[in-house]
Formats: structure tokens, C-alpha cells, sequence
RNA sequence: GGGCGAUUGGCGCAGUGGUAGCGCGCUCCGCUCACACCGGAGAGGUCACUGGUUCGAACCCAGUAUCGCCCA
């Protein structure tokens, strides 16, 4: 069934009602609805309508202020997807699609994040391979069919080739997940973060920075995974609670005064022991400042030394300082000014030369023992050592500590001294960390507590943002550096690209000036060998997704953006590094709004994961429970709040989606007839009255980001429609009241319908636009939001409390039936009505439909404080 | 240790000063001509705890407990 044929038919059909007649004789509308609606298999025909329509479509021609622009999250393509993406990706697409509706031109893209150590992981996986820098490239190198037990060592670029090669599948799968959920995305704006426009953004974003300043080098301790074999950011970082020991350890005065005693939960690192510490109150050891003492074993002279991190409470209270066993060695070496001896290598194993102030012959044979081994080998080595020579005091005390992780890791870090970038983020520097403080408040967050995480972070930097990365799959720097005659570099004076030229592979690319040969040779160039923190990348989305220097133009009409919605947990990477990035360049926000989405909790109230089996593919959700009926459970859960993974919930929305096909059905067999002038009824108006309001909390809903609420009550009041108004107004509508009663029924179920369906259409795409199809033309997504004050108006004077009067009449009369255990259809034999005056001039009024729905033959009237009914049934057949 | 959030009927949740609500589940009833993936009726809660403010507190304030997340 194509778009034509339905606009053709819409055409007729809105005629038709024009000039009044009734469309239970038009032909061509009835045998549009099928007799048993069903939601099942709506999905597939509406989305490939979409896209043939080109319903979501962003139109370019609109500006800046016509514009509602989308920072999408890109998924990580080498995950799954999962429930929660289901969750978050639905609540974002619910405000798209309210704001289409409200007029604005909606410009949603989606991206994937394929750049980075997940993917090189599972490319790993997958194919069996490692990545081997030093190999060379393999044109014809083909995967092995099967992964085998051995991994096969392939050449970065082969590498590179199965990461891009495995994406574009991993994304396609991703796509149609979307697509079925009704992700109402503009699928021609789409972005990988490792496509070439994403790599040459990146790029130039960091020579821009570089430019002025806010891009530096510096060789100087990082922490490091030994495991990646690379340098770790803070944002990375995660403390584990991990067993230790504290070693007690002797050092010995070289004043010949005795020993000092220090406790220490890392023997290993003695051979890089620089100096002892103290507090500077501590009176113990005030007469030890200064002086100098003996490391046990490897027999160096180091001084004591007074700092207050030091801290008295600990162990003796005197601490050695290594190079380096943790970020408060790195502050004493810093601020003690102190020497750097380090033994760590980037394998994490004891270097093979000892640092040089070891010159005793038992010392160098000491350290001979340890070098090449891995911490957890030289620490068994050390301690057996110590307790050799007696310098070990007493046994190893068991504790558990914290020990810093990087957060995909599974071997603690250890601090290495490397050359590295940095990016200016405030975490040196008092006014710039102020001026991204600011840019927080010139964002709208929802919900607004959320704003605390950022503040909180952004407090608590120590640093600048480390954005180099020794790994092989990701953004390279765009530079090389000149080799001076002893080919060493010279990385003071880095060579950049011209901005035309990018994205650039400095491995494969010569440096303007420079020949291929002169690669690596004496007074030639080196390419920079690292890339960028997949961060550097997504921090840029805006930039990427709106054509930042690719598509002024278009860049233009969405820049900066209206929206980032995204999950908390990534509010310290990617919400504060895309502040800090737009901050440099633009020095403005990335975005007006953010809106931060909870997790999806299983029933245990713990966070979904895949571990626990508890595992459910969204591909298989959305099939079973059908797209909307998930929808609907998604869109149930608060903005920001953990929601619980809740099949009862999919299956509640399951049958509203199937109430609402069912109810438009009924509603247009009654005879629903856009008509606004034939509505006088006063049960009519008081309806649309109250629709007025809702149309009014739903959009004010809307308009806060609170997609819950406005499903909420949008939901409310269709039940209360369907088993309140319908009820009632079955018999009117038949004619069994006259034709001008019959008209007022047609036009208010054709006007509550059709806000309804609107009202509905973000939250349930698929059956709000199978409904509409069945007696409106054009897509519903592309139709007019409801507006409140026009339903005010054909509202006229309808009363509200109406509404209520009538539902605790029905309910009276229903009550009756049911204690009688009788049919809703039974008799009435009479039935005594008390009001207050007001409603009970209402409630003649409606007499009518009353006494058709609840069967009553004989109605009368008292007026009283409060509204109740006295109910008399008829004669029951047997 | 710091920050943020949560605590309301069996379950999931709404309710920011005026006599406790919704959905699911449960019980009973009704094959009513849109829908049995339906409709009707009903049972079920001293709103985590302790103080305070107030004529009045689920709601405001202080503290406690438990749970979750983030950061040290």
C-alpha cells in the first residue's frame, strides 16, 4: 500500500466530511480498516514508509531559529546494543518527535562509535589477530574463517582494514534495530567516529588547539596500563579494593644512630627509593630531617625529607618515596624536587639497567635478580631478600587498600614517565576551570540535579586531560617531528598539515618538504605514533555530526545544537569534554539542553550486565512485545531516574496500542466527522474541555523534557474516554437522539480522536499512524502538535465538573449491576438522581445518553449537597 | 570520607502544606453489537525511622537507618 493511494483516499474522504455527509457511506474509508486491527507487522510497513516518504528528513533550507538540533549519542558499535540503549534512545526520540510536531525542523543524525579499544577487542575476538606495529602490510591478507588458539600478528593497516571492515557490519545490525524501534533519525546524517570526516575534525580541533596554546606536550609521570601498554586519563580511572600487605623495612642512619623503620606496601619499587618522608610536625622525627640513611639491599643514600601529605597515622608514620608507586610519589618527587630512578618499564617489568645511584656490587647484583621480572614476581623477590639480610621487621601485615584501575583494565597502573599530550581542561589552571564551571549554568540540565556530577568533577580535576594514547586503532595526531642528525626528535618543533590536507596518517604521509625516505633517516621526520583518546573524538559530535568546516552551511542552521541527551556515568567524559572542546573553539556551550537518562535496573535492582544472564537482545523485545509496547514502558520511566527492566510494563503497553487501534476504529464507524460547528452537545463540550487541559500538561510536559508525564496523562484521560465518553455517547451517535445530537457526537469524536492520536503519536509512532492513516492524509509525524486554546474554543462553554458528575453516576449505576451480579446490559427500572443545582441543570441535559448507556427507563431529579444516585433494577430474566 | 538520588498497598510507580492515588497482580462479576490483548465492581497502605516548624506534614527543616550511583 503506497503513500498515494492513502493520500488519494484521505483526499476523498476529508471532502466528504466537508460537505456533510455521513461517512459511513463512503466506501472507500471502511474498507481501509481492517476488521480485527492488530499491531503486529506495523513496524516494518511504517518505517520503510518513512524512509520511502522521507518523513524524517532534515530539510536544510531551515534556519538556525526553525531548527531542533540532536548531539545523539553514538553507541559503541563493537558492544551489543542493549535494553538500556532501548530506554535512553526512546526518550530522546519521543522529544524529536514532539518538536517535529510542534514545526520545528528536527535534525536528528545518529553516529556510531567505532573508535577505540573496544573495537580493537573485538576485532581481536573475532578474527583471531593481534595487532603488530612493526609488521609491514599484507595486501592480500585474508581472516581466518574461524578465530584459531593462536593469535595471528597482523600489520597495523591490516588491522586498521578488520576494525572498519567489522563496524560497517556491527552498524548495519545496529541500524535496523533502530529502524524497528522507530528511531525517527535522518538516516542520510549519519557518522562513524573513525570515518574520515570524524577523523579530520579531530584533527583539526587539535591543531586549532595547538594553535593557541590550549594542546601542550610533556614528558612527565603518567599513569599507565601495563596491559594495553598505554598512558590512562582521569576520567579513566577507577579505584578497586585490591589485598595488600604493609612491609616494615629498615633503613639505616648514616649517622650511625641506628635504623628507620618505614612501612611500605610496595617492597618492589626499593631500588627507586629517592628519599624518605615525614610530616613536618611529626616530632618523631624531627631530627631526621636532613640527614641522610641507607636503603636496605640495594645500599643508596637518600635524605629525609619533610612534607605534610606525609601522613602520621600511617605505618611509622615515615614513608619512603619511590619513582614512582603512586600519585603522592609523584607530588614529593615533584615538590621535594627530588631525583627520578625509575625501574618500571612499559611491559610493567623491572628494567633491565639498574638506576645508577646503585653502584655497590651487592646492590647491582641484587637488582640483577630483579630485573626483567613482573612487580608481582620482584615484590616475592624483595621481601625473601629483606628477610635474608634481616632488614624486614616482623611479619607482612594483611590489609585491603584502594588501587587505581584504568577502567577496562585488570592489572592495577603503574606510573611511568612518557612523553604525552595534554589538553587544557581547568585542571591546572583556576580561571579556565571557573569559565567551564560557568558554561555548566548556561546549559539547562534535566533533570537539573544532574549538574551537581559535572560541578562536583570539574572541582575535583588534578590535571589536564591526557589525550595521547599508545594504541593502534583510533585518531593519530596529525604531526611529525624533524629528526636532528643523530635521528633523535626534536618534539619541541612539531610539523603540522595543512587543515585542506586532512584527516592525515602521519605513518604513511610525509610532511610537507620532506620525501618518503627521509622516514626515520638522520635530519628527516618520525610520524607522531600515538592516537587520541577516543574522548578527543567524541567531544566533537556537534562539530562531526554538524558539518563543522566540511558543511558550513549546514553547520550553521544547527550549531550549537538544541539537545544532548546521554546517560550519567558518561557526564565526566563525554558532557565535560564537549563543553571544554566548544568552549575553546567557539566559547560558547555545545548545546542548550542536556537531558540525562538512569540506567535500566534488573529485578534485583542492580544494573543490567550481561554477566548475570540476565541478557535480553532488543531485537528480540521489540519482536515479541512489539515496538511500542516497549516504547511504552521506556517512556514510563522518569527522566534520570534507574527504571527496572519490567516486561509487565511492555505488555500494558502492548494492550494501549491495541486500545488505541480499536477505539479509532469504533470511533470512525460511529462516525467521527471533523465538524467543529455541529458540536453543542453540553456532555460533548464538557469533554473537550477537559481534552483542552490535558492537550495543555501535555505539552507543558513536553516542553520541560518530561515525556513520562506527558504520556501519563495523555493516557489517563483516553481510558476515561474510551470507557466513560464512548460508553455514553454510542447511542447519540447512532442517531437515537436526532440528527443534531448525532452531528455534536460525529465532530467530537473526530476532534478528541485526532488531539488524541497527536497527543500519542511521540510516545507510540506505529499505531498512532496506522490509526491516522485510516481517515487523515499525510503522515501524523508530520501533522500539527494539538494546541490548546483551539480546542478551548470548540470547547465553547463546556463545564469540566461535568465530566466528574457523569463518571460517579455511571459508576453508581455500574456498581449496581455488578453487586447484582448482572450484565452491564441489564435494566433499570428507575434511577434517583442527586446533584447541587449547577450540575443538576447539567445532568438533564445529558439525560439522554444517560439512560442509553445505563438501560434506565425512569429518571428523576433532587437536589442535594453532593452527587449520588439511588438505583432500582428491573426484572431480571431467568 | 565527600556528593547526588531513592525509601508510599504483593510488585512497579505518581503525588512539593489541607481528609492517601494510578497501573499490574489478586478476588468476584459480565461472552454488552470497537476491543476477552475486553468491560464492571472490590479487597489491600499508621507514606523507612526520630525529632522539629505549622491550625494542619507523604510533602518543609534537622538527624538516623537501609539501598543505589558518582567521586576521593
Amino acid at each position: 500500500m503506497g503513500l498515494f493511494h492513502r493520500c488519494s483516499r484521505g483526499a476523498t474522504l476529508r471532502r466528504a466530511a466537508t460537505i456533510g455527509s455521513d461517512i459511513m457511506t463512503e466506501p472507500t474509508a471502511a474498507s481501509k480498516i481492517p476488521d480485527k486491527p492488530t499491531i503486529d507487522g506495523l513496524e516494518d510497513r511504517w518505517s520503510q514508509n518513512w524512509e520511502t516518504d522521507g518523513v524524517y528528513r532534515f530539510n536544510r533550507t531551515a534556519t538556525r531559529d526553525q531548527v531542533y538540533s540532536i548531539d545523539t549519542p553514538p553507541p559503541t558499535a563493537s558492544g551489543s546494543l542493549h535494553v538500556g540503549h532501548v530506554f535512553s534512545y526512546t526518550h530522546t526520540d519521543t522529544i524529536a518527535r514532539f518538536q517535529r510536531m510542534r514545526g520545528l525542523e528536527v535534525f536528528y543524525p545518529m553516529g556510531w562509535d567505532d573508535n577505540g579499544l573496544p573495537t580493537e577487542r573485538r576485532v581481536q575476538n573475532y578474527f583471531g589477530v593481534r595487532c603488530d606495529p612493526s609488521l609491514p602490510y599484507d595486501p592480500d591478507f585474508t581472516p581466518p574463517a574461524e578465530p584459531g588458539k593462536q593469535q595471528i600478528a597482523i600489520s597495523r593497516r591490516n588491522f586498521i582494514e578488520l576494525c572498519e571492515h567489522l563496524t560497517v557490519e556491527d552498524e548495519k545490525v545496529f541500524e535496523s534495530v533502530w529502524r524497528r524501534l522507530g528511531l525517527s533519525v535522518d538516516w542520510s546524517h549519519s557518522y562513524q567516529t573513525i570515518d574520515s570526516n570524524s577523523r579530520a575534525t579531530s584533527q583539526r580541533a587539535f591543531l586549532r588547539n595547538l594553535a593557541r596554546g590550549e594542546a601542550y606536550q610533556s614528558e612527565a609521570p603518567t599513569l599507565w596500563d601495563v596491559t594495553f601498554r598505554t598512558a590512562v586519563a582521569q576520567a579513566e580511572l577507577e579505584d578497586r579494593e585490591r589485598p595488600g600487605a604493609y612491609y616494615q623495612l629498615a633503613f639505616h642512619r648514616t649517622d650511625g644512630k641506628g635504623d628507620v623503620n618505614i612501612d611500605t606496601t610496595r617492597p618492589e619499587l626499593l631500588a627507586a627509593c629517592v628519599a624518605l618522608v615525614a610530616h613536618p610536625d611529626d616530632e618523631r622525627y624531627q631530627e631526621l630531617f636532613g640527614t641522610t640513611v641507607r636503603t636496605p639491599i640495594f645500599d643508596v643514600e637518600v635524605e629525609v625529607k619533610a612534607h605534610p601529605l606525609a601522613d602520621p597515622e600511617k605505618g611509622t608514620g615515615i614513608a619512603m618515596v619511590c619513582t614512582f608507586g603512586d600519585l603522592t610519589d609523584v607530588t614529593w618527587w615533584r615538590e621535594l624536587q627530588l631525583e627520578t630512578r625509575p625501574i618500571i618499564g612499559w611491559d610493567g617489568r623491572i628494567t633491565s639497567d639498574a638506576p645508577e645511584a646503585i653502584v655497590s656490587a651487592d646492590g647491582r647484583s641484587a637488582y640483577a635478580r630483579l630485573s626483567g621480572s613482573t612487580v608481582f614476581t620482584a615484590k616475592e623477590t624483595v621481601v625473601e631478600m629483606l628477610r635474608h639480610s634481616g632488614e624486614l621487621i616482623g611479619e607482612p601485615r594483611p590489609i585491603n587498600h584502594q588501587v587505581k584501575f584504568f577502567e577496562k583494565g585488570d592489572k592495577p597502573l603503574e606510573i611511568v614517565t612518557t612523553r604525552q599530550w595534554y589538553l587544557r581542561n581547568g585542571g591546572r589552571d583556576g580561571l579556565l576551570r571557573d569559565v567551564v564551571l560557568q558554561r555548566a549554568n548556561e546549559i539547562t540540565w534535566h533533570p537539573a540535579y544532574m549538574k551537581a556530577r559535572y560541578d562536583n568533577w570539574v572541582e575535583g580535576l588534578n590535571g589536564d586531560w591526557l589525550v595521547s594514547r599508545q594504541r593502534f586503532f583510533g585518531v593519530p595526531f596529525p604531526l611529525w617531528y624533524r629528526l636532528d642528525a643523530n635521528s633523535e626528535p626534536l618534539y619541541d618543533q612539531p610539523l603540522v598539515p595543512d587543515e585542506a590536507d586532512l584527516p592525515i596518517d602521519p605513518q604513511s604521509e610525509c610532511p610537507a618538504g620532506f620525501t618518503a625516505d627521509q622516514r626515520g633517516a638522520a635530519n628527516g621526520f618520525i610520524g607522531d605514533p600515538d592516537v587520541m583518546d577516543t574522548w578527543a573524538t567524541s567531544s566533537l559530535t556537534p562539530q562531526i555530526a554538524g558539518g563543522w568546516e566540511r558543511d558550513n552551511d549546514l553547520f550553521e542552521r544547527v550549531y550549537p545544537m538544541n539537545l544532548r541527551p546521554q546517560g550519567h556515568d558518561i557526564i565526566r567524559t563525554w558532557l565535560f569534554s564537549t563543553v571544554v572542546r566548544a568552549n575553546a573553539e567557539f566559547d560558547g556551550v555545545p548545546w542548550t539542553d542536556t537531558s540525562i537518562s538512569g540506567w535500566i535496573l534488573d529485578p534485583d535492582r542492580k544494573k543490567m550486565s550481561k554477566s548475570k544472564g540476565n541478557v535480553v537482545t532488543p531485537m528480540g523485545l521489540l519482536e515479541e512485545h512489539g515496538s511500542d509496547a516497549v516504547r511504552y514502558w521506556a517512556a514510563s520511566g522518569r527522566p534520570g531516574t534507574d527504571t527496572a527492566f519490567d516486561v509487565q510494563q511492555m505488555k500494558v503497553g502492548r494492550r494501549l496500542a491495541i486500545k488505541i487501534l480499536n477505539a479509532s476504529k469504533f470511533a470512525i464507524s460511529l462516525g467521527a466527522t471533523e465538524n467543529p460547528s455541529a458540536i453543542t452537545h453540553p456532555l460533548d463540550r464538557a469533554l473537550l474541555a477537559q481534552l483542552a487541559t490535558v492537550v495543555e500538561r501535555a505539552t507543558t510536559a513536553f516542553d520541560n523534557y518530561d515525556y513520562s508525564r506527558a504520556l501519563e496523562v495523555t493516557e489517563t484521560f483516553f481510558w476515561a474516554f474510551c470507557d466513560d465518553y464512548v460508553e455514553m455517547v454510542k447511542d447519540r451517535a447512532y442517531g437515537g437522539q436526532g440528527p443534531e445530537g448525532a452531528a455534536s457526537a460525529h465532530a467530537t469524536l473526530a476532534a478528541t480522536l485526532s488531539v488524541l492520536l497527536r497527543l500519542f503519536a511521540p510516545t507510540l509512532p506505529f499505531v498512532t499512524e496506522e490509526a491516522w492513516s485510516w481517515w487523515q492524509t499525510g503522515s501524523i509525524h508530520r501533522s500539527p502538535w494539538p494546541d490548546a486554546p483551539s480546542v478551548t474554543a470548540i470547547a465553547a462553554d463546556g463545564n469540566i465538573a461535568l465530566n466528574e458528575t457523569t463518571a460517579v453516576l455511571l459508576s453508581t449505576i455500574r456498581r449496581a449491576k455488578s453487586d447484582a451480579q448482572v450484565s452491564m446490559r441489564a435494566d433499570v427500572e428507575s434511577a434517583i438522581i442527586t446533584a447541587p443545582a449547577t450540575q443538576l441543570e447539567l445532568v438533564r441535559q445529558v439525560e439522554g445518553d444517560l439512560r442509553a448507556v445505563g438501560r434506565i427507563a425512569n429518571v428523576s431529579y433532587v437536589e442535594g449537597e453532593s452527587v449520588s444516585a439511588e438505583v432500582v433494577l428491573g426484572e431480571q430474566p431467568a
